[in-house]
DNA sequence: ACAATACGTCAGCTTTGTTGACACTCCAAG
DNA sequence: CTTGGAGTGTCAACAAAGCTGACGTATTGT
C-alpha cells in the first residue's frame, strides 16, 4: 500500500506528475484572474475590489467582521478597499438591527452591475473551460481543488457552497 | 445543440456550478499557495522569489528575458528580486557563452536547498490533494485548469511540460 | 458600572507590481 | 567600420495591497 510500484496505478503521484500539476494550478490561476484584471485596471479597482464585491454579492448583508474571516486580510486593509467602494456608491453600509454595532454590506444597484461584469467575463472562461473538457473532467476538477484547500477556508467554501441553494 | 436542457446533460454549466468553480479556484489557490508563503515569511522572501527559483530550477541557464515572458512581470520587478537573490548567493548569473548580452541564471547550492524546501512542502499538499482523489480526477483537474489559461501562458506551460523529460 | 465586541481610522512599514529615462555591451547589417 | 537595435541592468518615482500597533467610539451583555 505504500510501494507505489507494486500497489495499484499511481503513475499520477510521480514528482513529475505534481510538479506539472503545480505548474498547471499557477498558470491557470492567471488565466483565471486575467478577464476581471483587465476590467478592473480601467476602473481605479484591483482583485481586492473585486474579492469584496464577490463575497458582498455572495452573502448580502453580511458584516465586516464575516468579511474578513473569508478574505483572510486584515481590518485595515479591507477598510481601505470598503471606504473606497461605499464612497464611489457600489456598496452600501447599514447598521445593523440587531446588534447596532455590526455594518450590513450591501450592494448598490452600481455595485450589482460591476459584479455582473466581473463575474460574467469570468463565468465565460469557466464555462468554455467546462465544455472543452467534459462532467466527468469538471467533476475531477473540484474533487481536487477541494483537497488542496486548509482546513478552515475549506470550511468555509462548503457552507458558501450550501448556501447558494 | 446550444440549447442546455435538450442537448445532454449540461448540468455542470449552469451559473450556480459556474460560481462554485470560481471559489473553488479562489479557495485552491490560497491552500496551494500557503505551505511555501509560511517558509518563506520566515526569511525576507515573498512569493516573486518563490516562482524565480522555481522557474530557474525548471529551466537551467535561461535567461533574463525568457524568465520575464513566463512570469509576465516587467525587468524592473523581476531584477530586483533577482538581485537579492544573487547577492544571498542563491542564484548565479553566468554571462552568455554564444552572446555574451545575455545572463544565463542558475541556482547555487543554497539555492537549490530552498528550492527544494519550497516544492517540497507544496508537492506535499498535491500529492495529499492527488491522492484523495484519484487518478481520474486528477487528470480532469489537469484537463480543465489547461483549458483555464490563456494562449500564450499555455504555449509556455506546455513547453515546460514537454522539456520536462 | 464595566468589560468585551464591532467597527473605523491614523501612522508607518513591506512586497511587488508599474512607467520612464538612461547607459552599456554586443551582434549584425549596411 | 560604423551604426542600429536587442538584451541587460540601474535609477527615480510611484501605486496597490498587504501588514502591525495603537487608539477612539458606539453598543452590547454581564
Amino acid at each position: 500500500m505504500s510501494d507505489p510500484i507494486r500497489s495499484e496505478n499511481l503513475l499520477y503521484l510521480t514528482d513529475e506528475q505534481l510538479r506539472q500539476g503545480i505548474e498547471a494550478m499557477y498558470f491557470a490561476y492567471r488565466g483565471f484572474t486575467a478577464d476581471p484584471d483587465r476590467i478592473l485596471e480601467s476602473m481605479a479597482y484591483g482583485r481586492a475590489h473585486h474579492r469584496a464585491i464577490h463575497f458582498i454579492n455572495r452573502a448580502p448583508g453580511t458584516t465586516v467582521t464575516n468579511l474578513l474571516d473569508i478574505l483572510g486580510v486584515t481590518k485595515q486593509s479591507l477598510n481601505r478597499v470598503l471606504r473606497t467602494l461605499i464612497e464611489d456608491g457600489l456598496v452600501e453600509s447599514r447598521v445593523g438591527t440587531s446588534d447596532r454595532r455590526e455594518r450590513n454590506l450591501f450592494l448598490t444597484e452600481e455595485g450589482t452591475a460591476l459584479e455582473h461584469r466581473l463575474s460574467d467575463a469570468q463565468r465565460v472562461r469557466m464555462r468554455t473551460a467546462f465544455r472543452e473538457a467534459g462532467p466527468e473532467d469538471v467533476a475531477g476538477f473540484r474533487r481536487v481543488l477541494e483537497a488542496m484547500m486548509e482546513g478552515e477556508m475549506k470550511r468555509q467554501y462548503l457552507s458558501l457552497r450550501e448556501s447558494g441553494k
